[in-house]
DNA sequence: CTGAAAGCGCTTACAG
DNA sequence: CTGAAAGCGCTTACAG
């Protein structure tokens, strides 16, 4: 049998009051029974059963995911698994808000931190758009008590905070290894799609790609991105523009969200063009068909219901002060065939 | 606040040991009185507070994950997570078990079931090689109340059982897809290295491989397969002849254990010769060597740790009547190249 | 067939 | 600075 409070009071000589006082590091008890009650636990093993501990507690734990509003179907399917996630978490005592802000806008983000009522708040995670104001705000929360982690997309580090998201140099490098063996040894130059070059994870991916393709395909150009905004219909117009323009084009590298539009411009090419090879990110519903009907080789995906659990996780082991399982949390750079989709 | 057990015996007008036998269908109750406790119940909206019931019952969750022994370095990395996640729940009232049988034995297997003390015994997982006298094991299992999940490769349906483990015939047609574009057009025959033919999971693969390639890369052929029986001695050597022998082989296909073997036959061929393109399984550290100096192109995986928290999860949900979130427990076909590996 | 009381392992006022 | 008692939401003997 586990070491309970009692035992540990008993093995002490102190109260079960006491012993929970030194548990949770509260004030006002002499550090001489401090001492006593500690050895008692190390000496017993005692583990502090932390369902019992919430159960007496009755607590709740209260998080806030904020994510950009827009057409970004990434994004939104993001919302929907954190929506998934709060209504089961409901019966786990876990209360979950959504909070929408504006994409790619700091001064909103940091306005949305700044208005979150902080009593009874346990944690935040966030879809981070870094500035000054943001890491001003997460210092606040932070100091109040509240632990923070940042989804999808990190920025500078706040003490104790937590990024749940892949590594997307490596991603970039990831599709460049693929994209590279696809176009099968032909010279010729490769588009390059993102969403905004003003955001951090589409740069990181670009700086991935263009060095793996630099050092191992020679015979291979990449152009400079063209920025669609995460808008279908620019990433659309832009790609035929430069299809029209050249045709040298063997492989398309889409980093960014507007895949819809990328799809359209690819499958309106003549039949008789040779395949350009093209892989793109997030397994959303177009992406899926593409894949399907060929338009895509390959997507590289991270898997949101994976990062809202993770983030649930890792929020909790936080407030409670236990360790995270790094195996456990770490998101994969996923790769996606016609053949392994979900 | 959510209601509880108070609210309902209040609502129904019984007292709550009357709930707790309504709540937990044991017998013994008037079907007028289950029927008053069970409107209450579904007026009030009531939910079983799990955590509260686990304490009060001193539940411990008992479960015995059954493994294959020998040599084979995924069962091993298994075996590790299995134990990993023993320390771990520990914490959470769980008590694991590792039981090792021979591997490709269905007698020694049902007789280790046979022999497993079912009295307070919640659950088995085990890797299955399925048999007559395997699924009488289980069934009888399965009647003692004990949950039952198969863990990387199925059997016959088991009444209530749940398989953890990746979808193998889709793992065999997305290595065809990534190889046949690997090969870049080139024209040549490809080699097959399994462990065992007798194996299921193994079949399903060759069958979905060779599948997409006889449909989609009419210029390749696809040798029989070679069976090095998870032993890498035996599979190199194969691979070995079958490469002096022919001079036409552009790929291979390495579908089960015995990397060591085939990874040492590759490089031992000059470099002079073109390169072969390799897919194989499991992203053990052999693989990882193989992929980062380029003797491996790809490698498919299925993540140990995922498949052992997810049968772990699987069993209790079971063992507590609660559903299974099934995109949670969907163990995906993981593709690793250089660049993303974890 | 049903209920009152004690208990699971903690925490929380309240009193001293 | 410390302790006795009640309570979190359930379950479990025991009694009737």
């Amino acid at each position: 049998m586990r070491p309970t409070v009692h035992d540990v009071a008993e093995a002490a000589g102190v109260s079960l009051a006491t012993v929970d006082r030194v548990l949770n590091r509260r004030a006002g008890v002499r550090s001489e029974t401090i001492e006593r009650v500690e050895t008692a636990i190390a000496r017993l093993g005692y583990v502090r059963d932390v369902a019992a501990a919430n159960l007496a507690k009755s607590r709740v734990y209260r998080f806030a995911f904020i994510v950009p509003e827009g057409p970004n179907s990434f994004m939104r399917g993001l919302e929907r698994e954190i929506e998934l996630s709060g209504l089961r978490s409901r019966l786990e005592r876990t209360d979950i808000r959504i909070i929408k802000v504006p994409p790619f806008d700091g001064a909103a983000l940091a306005a949305a931190l700044n208005g979150l009522e902080t009593a009874d708040l346990s944690g935040v995670a966030l879809v981070a758009a870094g500035s000054p104001a943001v890491i001003a705000a997460l210092e606040r929360l932070h100091r109040r008590g509240v632990e923070i982690v940042t989804l999808v997309s990190d920025i500078e580090v706040v003490s104790r905070s937590h990024y749940v998201g892949i590594d997307n140099v490596a991603a970039g490098r990831t599709a460049a290894g693929l994209l590279g063996r696809f176009v099968g040894g032909r010279a010729g130059t490769i588009a390059l799609v993102v969403g905004s070059m003003a955001v951090r994870d589409h740069v990181e991916r670009c700086d991935g790609f263009r060095a793996v393709i630099a050092a191992e395909y020679p015979g291979l150009d990449v152009l400079p991105p063209l920025e669609g905004r995460d808008d279908a219909r620019t990433a659309g117009r832009l790609l035929r523009d430069t299809l029209a323009a050249r045709d040298d084009i063997v492989g398309l590298y889409s980093v960014g969200a507007g895949n819809r539009g990328v799809i359209e411009a690819l499958r309106d090419r003549s039949a008789s063009l040779p395949h350009i090879a093209v892989v793109a990110h997030e397994l959303t519903d177009h992406a899926r068909q593409a894949l399907a009907d060929g338009t895509f080789d390959a997507v590289i995906n991270q898997d949101a219901g994976h990062e809202v659990r993770s983030a649930i996780r890792v929020l909790k082991a936080k407030v409670d002060g236990l360790p995270v399982i790094d195996a456990q949390e770490t998101i994969r750079i996923e790769i996606y065939l016609r053949d392994n989709v979900p």
